[in-house]
DNA sequence: TATTCTATCTCGATG
DNA sequence: CATCGAGGTAGAATA
């Protein structure tokens, strides 16, 4: 049988269920009264409760109560399980390197252990992600706007890589900036800096402009006022692609005479 | 007794349990063959695969496999769990509204199903947070420097609340930004918006300088050169305090005329 | 390894 | 309800 299981069983019995378990690579789950404490990254401390502990294969240890998503304590990846029996309770303990840290849990009671051989089945296929929106106006770039060419995706700059690079109607030079869900105003200034350093570029091949473009991301008000339509700097357009935008991100794209497009990352159902 | 267990329950006993369990508000561990599938905020499926459900009273659902920290799908607290039987197999569904969300666990196989009523416990006493980096600080105002004085927590101004506002040995006003961990650039830029909105605001108050201060957050090189003590613009100092920095952060505190004091959220053991 | 960015982030505070 | 920021964020991609 995949599943080995024990109902109230004494400390030791619990051991001895542990390690076995431990020794086939299950994944473990033990009900039981318990404490918690930990010491790495920070510290914590938790009294007496009852409480669920998953116990994985990977190392991943995981202390649940009744309530929340997030595990109220937990130890990631890679970290090593160990299991004793100290005057007389069980005591599970993970622990990890670089960062160093411990996990420690002690029972009083463990009402129920059980253990199952994992197999298969790890290929989450999810849908809706950023990607998919990248893929979406890659098949589909009138979405963007009529006209709309798409030449790169992740083409870089001194800002890093822009999510889709291309040309509109006019052969104007565009920026697309891609997020799967509501965006603030962050997103803008994200989209700002490649706009800004696409200019820089630009300039510094056809005219005078921007020296070696390292580190000043945030400086955008240099060449002022003449920002959306040419005067000294080159022209470069910059739209963001987003489900919807906050207030203050619409502002703000306003104040940068930048576009907004509304567009999901999977196709209206 | 607190827990009950049933082990390879037929699909309809495992229902009358969980039935049951969801009735008494326990906490619920489900070890079984089943696929997920998920739609809501994005979407996804898995396929068939051994793994553990978790179902809480408080309405969060998560599905463990034997790697990761986090589960592979999930549903958040304040959704409703629903149970059944459909051609002969266990099937549970997880929904909630705003936004609308379905979580779909079928069972092939049920190898191991677990409830347990918890009762206390749920008081977790965390140590090292940001916070106790602010109280570490308003108690030892010398581990900034030398002669710095705390005036106010969490004053506001027109880029947010600053973590820490106060004045130096020679009455220059200081904002601190604080850390618990290694920080990047982006720390700095936060810190930098305070700092800015805090110049316009004093010269504002005291003589011809900066209209409204609204939104142009990113905006730093207006006067440029003389920024680190007093040109047009009055002199408000930036510290970042927090354990390190990145090399890119490093830079860019230079480039302000920002410090950094190295210090931990928790005294060194 | 270290850094950066995304996430069905989660979670709490606040207007 | 939306917005904002912290997190022992986790996890992936990248240099």
């Amino acid at each position: 049988m995949t599943v080995t299981s024990v109902h109230d069983p004494s400390h030791r019995e619990a051991l001895w269920e542990l390690e076995d378990a431990f020794e086939r690579g299950d994944l473990i789950s033990v009900f039981g009264r318990c404490t918690v404490s930990y010491e790495g990254r920070a510290a914590s401390d938790l009294g007496a409760g009852d409480r669920l502990l998953v116990l994985k294969p990977d190392g991943a240890a995981l202390v649940h109560t009744d309530e929340g998503r997030q595990p109220v304590n937990w130890q990631p990846p890679g970290s090593e399980h160990r299991a004793a029996v100290r005057e007389g309770r069980l005591r599970v303990v993970s622990t990890r390197t670089s960062p160093a840290e411990t996990l420690t849990v002690r029972f009083s009671d463990v009402h129920q252990l059980s253990a199952m051989a994992v197999t298969g089945g790890r290929d989450l296929t999810l849908h809706g992600s950023e990607e998919d929106l990248r893929t979406r106006i890659l098949e589909r770039p009138e979405l963007v706007e009529p006209g709309f060419e798409p030449r790169e995706t992740e083409r870089p700059s001194s800002a890093g890589p822009m999510d889709v690079f291309g040309v509109d109607a006019d052969g104007t030079p565009v920026i697309v900036e891609l997020k799967r869900r509501r965006v603030g105003p962050d997103a803008v200034g994200q989209l700002a800096r490649y706009v800004r350093a696409l200019r820089e570029e630009l300039g510094a091949e056809g005219g005078g402009g921007g020296s070696d473009a390292g580190d000043s991301e945030e400086s955008d008000s240099r060449d002022s006022d003449s920002d959306a339509d040419g005067g000294g700097a080159p022209t470069v357009r910059g739209v963001l692609v987003a489900p919807s935008v906050t207030d203050r991100a619409a502002e703000r794209l306003a104040d940068r005479g930048f576009d907004h497009v509304a567009l999901d990352p999977t196709p209206e159902e």
